[in-house]
DNA sequence: CTTAAATTGCAACTTAAAGTTGCTTTAATG
DNA sequence: CATTAAAGCAACTTTAAGTTGCAATTTAAG
């Protein structure tokens, strides 16, 4: 009997850089679904199909793994348009803060920055992420509109962003709905012109 | 030899309804810094001084325990004054709002909300206990004003809620700062009169 | 005051998941 | 095809959660 050694080949795995991105992606999903509490290293390598001790050898802590995955997802922001008119570019603002919370990395960010009271070095990164598309390009549209003087006087303009912002968060992690054209509309046509049914007289 | 065995006392504990109500509180308090998913039993025993087996026999999950402090807490919402008009209505709504989310309970059903994509039975709870202040009460003001015809047409009432909880929730879980005076009485205004300088001619 | 029942404490145990290590196997490079 | 770096694999250690049996203490009842 001619003993054939069961050779066996293992499914070729992804080396170098093909496994790093897997990881990585793989990585900042289970953030989104999950957050950092939850996020376990050795389900994250069953996942891609991968070893849970090579990832371990990369990066020694959940921490260093989730601040590369941060790092590697953050693209730099668009720069908004200048729509001309202030509606235009609140709306713009409003859709490109929607775009990011129902993004994988918004998700992931945004529930690193609510729920945390953990580890200062990944809530520092998440800050960053978010301040990249949803502070940095809305601040530049109110300064806009600020020197235009189209704003009330006296408004502090953080509040504009703080209203949509905040409104966007609500219904997307408090109401688990996702924002619509409608929706966004609406909320830019209240916070631009209120909600009473007339002025009162100047 | 007369072998005195050492009859050291133990602290007398407290027993049953003071037992109980100790271990609730904590558990509660505990929610609202570090969330379900890092709440540890064992970890509330210490702080309480209490064993961690009393806690467990009591209450043999972390979930049954997060189910009764939250029943225990939510105390039924305090009905909203109607001041008359839609201003002042909407700061006391504001208003209460915040205490809410500033509040243990508040904190930790908010966080509840937010990051658990977890255990149904408890995001239910969260969900009661967050609409029994947070909305049954703004939604009677909502609803008044819109009877009196305060609020523009087409608008959705629910809009400004969402807008005023929404700017209060980014301030203090993102922004990390709580609500004071100065920024509900600015916010309220912006929601109620909008962000434009001046009016475009009806 | 004495006794019985219930409650808590305590220590030792089991379980489950994270993280570590030594060694083998596979893939890339020249 | 030989050398080397990277990944796989299995067995192990560690840590925290959760369990159990039993002793000690409180409470209530006669």
């Amino acid at each position: 009997m001619s003993p054939i050694p069961s050779q066996k080949k293992a499914d070729p795995q992804p080396r170098g850089d093909a496994f790093v991105r897997l990881v990585l992606e793989a990585a900042l999903l289970q953030l989104a679904e999950v957050g950092f509490e939850r996020l376990s290293i050795p389900e994250i390598a069953t996942k891609v199909g991968v070893n849970k001790t090579s990832i371990y050898r990369r990066w020694p802590t959940k921490t260093e793994l989730i601040q590369e995955a941060l790092k590697d997802a953050m693209g730099h922001a668009d720069s908004l348009p200048d729509t001309g008119g202030l509606r235009g570019d609140l709306l713009a603002l409003a859709e490109t803060v929607a775009a990011f919370m129902q993004s994988t990395i918004g998700k992931a960010v945004v529930k690193i920055l609510l729920a945390e009271s953990g580890n200062p070095a990944v809530r520092e990164l998440a800050q960053m992420a978010y301040g990249d598309t949803a502070k940095h390009g809305p601040w530049l549209i109110l300064s806009r509109a600020e020197k235009r003087g189209d704003l009330k006087d006296g408004l502090e303009p953080s509040l504009i962003l703080f209203a949509i912002a905040g409104a966007i968060i609500h219904r997307l992690f408090i109401e688990k709905r996702e924002s619509n054209e409608e929706f966004l509309t609406q909320l830019v046509d209240l916070v631009l012109s209120g909600a009473v049914a007339k002025e009162p007289r100047a």
